[in-house]
DNA sequence: ACTTGAATTGAACGAGCGTTCACTTAAACT
DNA sequence: AGTTTAAGTGAACGCTCGTTCAATTCAAGT
């Protein structure tokens, strides 16, 4: 019964948000009822509904955070047009990897959720995820086009490295012997032996 | 109210089963109820008590099934260990491809749902998986041993070419551009090239 | 025609679901 | 000190859930 003192509206928020996403991620929305989430921050049920219009609203928040986060940030990180797709290629690499690494719970829910939203919430998500992926597959057909990178069916190889990297925070544990730089190296490896690089074997 | 004329229990289970896959595929696992699912099959919800003790038992009963196909089917498609690693891994590659891409909804099942299984039937799945996984890695080891494929780290890139291979029933359609042939040499393509092994575009 | 036994039903159980609402608490402002 | 407003409560609503069970249907064996 640890009642938070003062009142903070955005804490509260942020706190519900976070035990959302952890819960979601262990247990499944369906299979998340308000009761337990608002038990989890200490509140009624009812009180759940001060922060979100309904059950499905807040899901749909979490996943379009996640979203534009994910956009926002690779927009910010992303190397101009002008730079050889061969870089290009790793920074989306390492991008990537380095992005969802600390974000496992998001990750396993956008994709894992993604049919507990109604249609119309639905497209809204698929159209970003759809961006991301368009961006890959322009590296991949410049390199293609300029004649450095091995990239017959772009769309096809963006999906496979995207799936691929996607996959780390699956097994990827921060006690485990890898740290997060070993596996962008190691990975980065992999993706640029995919699109036709000659890269040396990674330690 | 189409009620099926015989008594035929084996026929019965099977449509169960398939409808159960359908339904958990398209909407999950606890959003699915027992009703609707027996109305599916013209039934009604006690009648499933028949054919399952319990609706946790149906999710593992379809998911352990999957995996016991999975492990068969590997077996006996697998090469000797006699065999150079570099066949092995292009068999790996193109009987998970053809195993996997007419199960599409098993598939997703069978790693959507492992966290609405009790922790028995979970350990129980999840020692399947790593045996298949292992069988990968070793196919990696071996040719690291014989210097004939590049497999610096074979645990982490069997991870990742098993998600990468896996990935291909997020998107593949039977109506789509791609026979399962043309996906089979293009997915080739890139795992060998990943494994260090020099092969040529595909068209 | 009669019996058997598997297959199936409808009704019921207690529990839990998402959500609403009138009401209380407590912080902030004048 | 008194007012306002945001934050949270507890009870309730109607519904659906997984599961059970006595009763019934119906194909098959005699």
């Amino acid at each position: 019964m640890a009642r938070r003192v003062g009142s903070d509206g955005a804490r509260t928020e942020a706190a519900i948000r976070e035990a959302a996403l952890r819960l979601i991620a262990r247990i499944g929305y369906e299979a998340l009822s308000m009761r337990r989430l608002a038990g989890e921050v200490d509140l009624g049920a009812a009180a759940l509904y001060r922060y979100f219009p309904n059950k499905q609203a807040m899901l749909f928040s979490l996943l379009k955070c996640h979203m534009d986060e994910l956009l926002s940030a690779w927009d910010a990180a992303r190397p101009a047009r002008s730079v050889p797709a061969r870089q290009r290629l790793e920074a989306f690499t390492r991008f990537h990897i380095r992005h969802h690494l600390p974000r496992a719970e998001g990750v396993f829910l956008s994709y894992m959720e993604l049919r507990s939203l109604t249609p119309q919430n639905f497209a809204v998500i698929e159209a970003m995820r759809r961006r991301y992926e368009s961006d890959l597959a322009e590296i991949l057909e410049d390199g293609a086009g300029a004649g450095t990178l091995a990239a017959a069916h772009p769309r096809v190889k963006a999906r496979a490295i995207i799936a691929m990297l996607t996959g780390i925070t699956t097994w990827y544990r921060d006690a485990g012997p890898l740290s997060p730089r070993d596996v962008e190296n190691i990975y980065w490896n992999m993706v640029a032996r995919m699109a036709g690089i000659e890269v040396k074997e990674v330690a």
